[in-house]
DNA sequence: TAACACTATGTAATAATATAACATTTATAA
DNA sequence: TTATAAATGTTATATTATTACATAGTGTTA
């Protein structure tokens, strides 16, 4: 695994550290005062830090979260609840899942390089 | 099911026609003609299409495609497979995948009332 | 019909998310 | 060391989506 450079490192760990999905300008806005001022700068950084699998983008709410996997080297198959009313969102680690999924095949027997999948309901705080 | 109003009915008879996802601004420019002026107008109607399931979103694309699913009511329980060259998108709909998702539950014993699945790859053309 | 609630529409402005283009610097490897 | 790739810095701009406010249509029901 080679190591971060000095823009990823500091993304990556706001990141890590913190209990929620950021948002790319939130990012933006907490990394100011260490110098990155744009938000190319940070939008590389993310493309870069998933690429190696380090965090994963939430589609369908454009944040970013940590790999919470440690065996998740890279982002091919991932899988995350999100809870409609706090919007906490924790990443899937089941075997029997990422294996029904990785060995998906479709009718005309297409098999996948990847998949992202997003489960919806109400955690047990908002139950 | 309730009928769709006017701007509704446009913009869905435009998706449905459309041979891949549509985007919201691609949607507009097309429906200028016909008297749709104003991104809020296009976000409006999509918003009710995809909240009855005539239409999903793919949130990897931040496109929409009309529902392939007759049976698909309501857009609780999605997956796609997505080309990742020819960004051609088909809705699966396979009663062993949705059944594993509907009752699939996590560690906590959680269940979902809602999932997206996007499944990327190379479709037979592209392959 | 009249009153009400609800849904949809129209319009302007703006917020939020993401990329293009170009110049420069730093790290890595042959 | 020289070449190559990866990362950075900066400005401008493109793309996606929402806020706020005013108006009009639709369906119920008293």
């Amino acid at each position: 695994m080679q190591n971060l450079s000095k823009n990823q490192q500091i993304i990556f760990d706001l990141i890590d550290k913190s209990a929620e999905p950021l948002k790319a300008y939130a990012i933006l806005f907490n990394v100011q005062k260490k110098g990155i001022k744009a938000p190319l700068q940070v939008y590389r950084a993310l493309d870069k830090l998933v690429e190696i699998g380090k965090i994963h983008k939430i589609e369908s709410r454009n944040a970013f979260i940590a790999c919470q996997n440690s065996s998740c080297q890279v982002s091919k198959a991932t899988a995350f609840s999100i809870c409609e009313i706090c919007e906490k969102v924790t990443e899937i680690s089941s075997a029997s899942l990422s294996k029904y999924l990785t060995n998906f095949k479709d009718k005309d027997g297409m098999k996948y390089s990847k998949y992202n999948l997003e489960f919806f309901g109400l955690c047990k705080k908002c139950r």
